[in-house]
RNA sequence: GUCCCCAUCGUCUAGUCGGCCUAGGACACCGGGUUUUCAUCUCGGCAACAGGGGUUCGAAUCCCCUUGGGGACGCCA
């Protein structure tokens, strides 16, 4: 049989880090297998759910590429089916109509509570024959005895006691339908093969199951994923930074650096750290995924969106660097080729951001010395270096790489310094800082007018500084 | 509180149904090399089987207990 996965959220919120994961491993164990991906929108609850919930997801999704094959189906809009089904209880008696009050039930909570037992509804209604013309919600009636076992493919069996379940509520007075049943109903009518989601189901199985036994339905294979922790070790929150999909990018993250670091979150093939896609639709199995939660580690993120970056191709790269130079009021067309500038500067970003920040010095002046780089490089002995080197390049026709390159050396060779002595002045002289990509590339880059304005610029600095002394 | 789950370096993890583990890899960190700076690359170092009982010739691997952590207990999903 072809396997048939989902991805469930419900739209009160941001696509987060946790349900991206969730919809990764549902999509490659789809992919993997040759089956289908399906995205339902859980959007029962109708105060929180919102239309701007669900463009977040959708946009999340597609930003990692996460494509779906069928859908999204919202359950809002199968009503019909639920109440069908709510029937077809009602009629076989498997489900009953309930007038508890919700103090009643607040109360039978801290009563359980208060005698160290499991809260759980009593069955009062059970027996009782509400009339539907009364206020009431619909029950679910549970089996009193006998165990349900949950066959889950990360976590093994486990066997829940049906003493511990009570009835619950499949509809709201309101008429509304609740997730257990709608799940329950949609898994079964889209004829989802496996359903694998959060670990936070795992205690929702056994009463799925019962009601899937009692529609006499097909029960899916289930696999139910450890939590994602935040930094700290605590449950991720908004406290945590990002927690949006979309942040990340915003952040600079490449798609496929993040979804490389989430797949390794409770998922690993022997001692390999970066997959391709293609490699993991065939290497991942959620039978190898780990049954413990893990903690989201940034760093390990960025070294892999720094090791994605460097391996990405220029002109793509180039692409996605313009809206954060955009960002930072640049426009790139302003400047020289934006491919050339990433070429010079992709092993030295671990993100987008980064990348922008550090090439700014290509297409505008800096408005002061970084501190401790003036402080080394821009003192009295380096004017002649730049006073030499600002001839030199005065003198230069062709700026192009190589000739630049032949230039700072050929300055060096001719006062008998180190080619450091003179590059590394001159680099402070133009970007402002220590640090650029190499000089012949930096000095190409930000052009001759600019580099000898810049030159000026710092021997005036190391005169000012000279007077203050 | 009750039920369910989890437990290897700071973090992610490897550890084929016990021996090849004086526990491997990766991130981070520290140090060396390469280099005109930074970065890349490269070499090396630091660092863990939560604790206690068993079972066994032999346990990180199996069982039990303790401890710690998480989840569920909604007319939320």
């Amino acid at each position: 049989m072809t396997k048939r996965t989902r991805f469930a959220p419900s739209p009160t919120g941001y696509l987060h880090v946790g349900g991206a994961r969730t919809a990764l491993f549902s999509w490659l164990h789809a992919r993997k297998h040759g089956g289908a991906f399906i995205l339902r929108i859980e959007d029962t609850d109708l105060e929180r759910s919102t239309p701007e919930s669900v463009n977040a997801i959708l946009e999340g999704m597609t930003w990692l590429g996460l494509e779906y094959d069928e859908g999204p189906f919202y359950q809002t809009e199968r009503f019909d089916r639920y109440n069908e089904v709510i029937e077809e209880l009602m009629e076989k008696g498997l489900a009953y109509r309930c007038s508890c009050s919700r103090e009643r039930l607040d109360d039978l909570r801290e009563t359980a509570m208060a005698n160290k037992e499991k809260p759980r509804y009593d069955g009062h209604c059970r027996s009782l024959d509400i009339s539907p013309d009364t206020p009431h919600v619909i029950r679910f009636l549970n089996p009193d005895d006998g165990v349900v076992v949950v066959d889950d493919m990360v976590r093994g069996r486990v066997s829940f006691s049906n003493a511990e379940l009570d009835d619950l509520i499949i509809r709201r007075t309101d008429g509304s339908p609740t997730y257990n049943l709608t799940v329950v109903v949609d898994d079964s009518d889209m004829g989802i093969t496996d359903v694998i989601r959060g670990d936070d189901h795992l205690n929702n199985t056994p009463r799925q199951i019962n009601i899937l036994k009692a529609l006499d339905k097909e029960i899916p294979r289930y696999a139910h994923l450890p939590m994602i922790l935040g930094d700290d070790g605590a449950r991720l929150s908004k406290r945590h930074g990002a927690v949006s999909v979309m942040q990340y990018m915003e952040q600079g993250i490449l798609p496929e650096a993040l979804i490389n670091y989430l797949v390794r979150l409770g998922w690993s093939h022997g001692d390999q750290e970066v997959f391709s896609q293609e490699e993991l639709i065939q290497l991942f199995d959620v039978d190898d995924v780990n049954k413990s939660a893990s903690s989201f580690n940034t760093e390990k993120l960025l070294w892999l969106n720094q090791h994605y970056i460097k391996e990405a191709d220029s002109y793509h790269l180039a692409h996605l660097l313009s809206p954060h130079l955009g960002r930072l009021g640049i426009d790139p067309a302003e400047g020289p080729d934006i491919v050339k500038v990433v070429e010079a500067q992709k092993e030295r970003a671990k993100t987008l951001v980064e990348m922008a920040e550090i090439s700014e010095f290509i297409y505008r002046d800096f408005e002061e010395y970084d501190e401790k780089a003036a402080k080394k490089n821009l003192r009295p002995v380096v004017r002649e270096p730049l006073e030499k080197m600002k001839e030199a390049l005065q003198q230069l026709d062709n700026w192009e790489e190589t000739t630049l390159h032949q230039c700072v050396e050929d300055v060096s060779a001719s006062l008998e310094l180190k080619m450091g002595k003179v590059a590394q002045p001159l680099r402070v002289a133009v970007v402002g800082r220590a640090a650029s990509p190499g000089i012949d590339v930096t000095l190409a880059l930000i052009g001759k007018d600019a580099c000898l304005r810049r030159i000026d610029m710092a021997l005036e600095f190391i005169r000012k500084r000279e007077e203050q002394a």
